[in-house]
DNA sequence: ATTCGTTATGTCTTTACAAATATAACGAAA
DNA sequence: TTTCGTTATATTTGTAAAGACATAACGAAT
């Protein structure tokens, strides 16, 4: 029976999503594996919606966030660019500022 | 091209939601009109989902939202209580808050 | 040249959610 | 006792998003 303060935050472009929690956390898969079909399965969702969502943010970044590669040894690869690096370390440092920060504004409901 | 940084906060009970800004504007707009079916139309939403919302709410609120009468002169009509107008006030408040806070921190994305 | 695991797409199907429609109940006032 | 605008709720229909499935291309290694 208590309440909790939640939140979402995600960054824009032109009036669609650039990147937003999920996207954050496929990049940072792709990062750890090094592939966007193993970061797809470790995340149990499909590669279209991965690629799809990867797509996504490339097209409406300002600079590419992943780098990928076809054919060859293992077939090929995904990895992140610097910009992409940068990019989800600069998120989830306000995501996580900005939790804290609705966390202490919870006692103003509390309180009613 | 510029990036902008979107959030929603919503207030959870449960592990299901209580508040989010949809149902704070159904609630502000009961509160002008008096009149849930008239909130609804202003908000241009059906009344069976705004009743749906609001029903959602009183149901999960510590003390109910809102109170309403049926039949008489005017049909009848739904009002805050003094809990949910103080409710939605603490929300406004905070989700203000973190807006501000979250504009503080573009500069952040925008220098990559 | 064949194999392999990957990237890169198109298309079709399902499914969850929103919207539309319908209907009952209520009580003051005329 | 009929009218009126409302609250309250069920049921059906429509739609957009997610998921499933299929297929081509690629290039290093064997």
């Amino acid at each position: 029976m208590e309440y909790k303060i939640k939140s979402r935050i995600w960054i824009e472009v032109d009036n669609n999503v650039l990147l937003g929690e999920g996207r954050v956390r496929l990049l940072n898969a792709i990062e750890k594996t090094g592939s966007l079909s193993k970061a797809a399965k470790s995340l149990n969702i499909s590669y279209k919606k991965a690629w799809t969502l990867v797509d996504a943010v490339n097209k409406s970044a300002k600079k590419p966030v992943t780098q990928s590669s076809i054919g060859g040894k293992g077939g090929g690869g995904a990895i992140l660019t610097p910009y992409g690096k940068s990019l989800i370390e600069a998120f989830d440092a306000i995501n996580k500022n900005c939790w804290k920060h609705l966390d202490t504004q919870l006692e103003k409901i509390q309180s009613l």
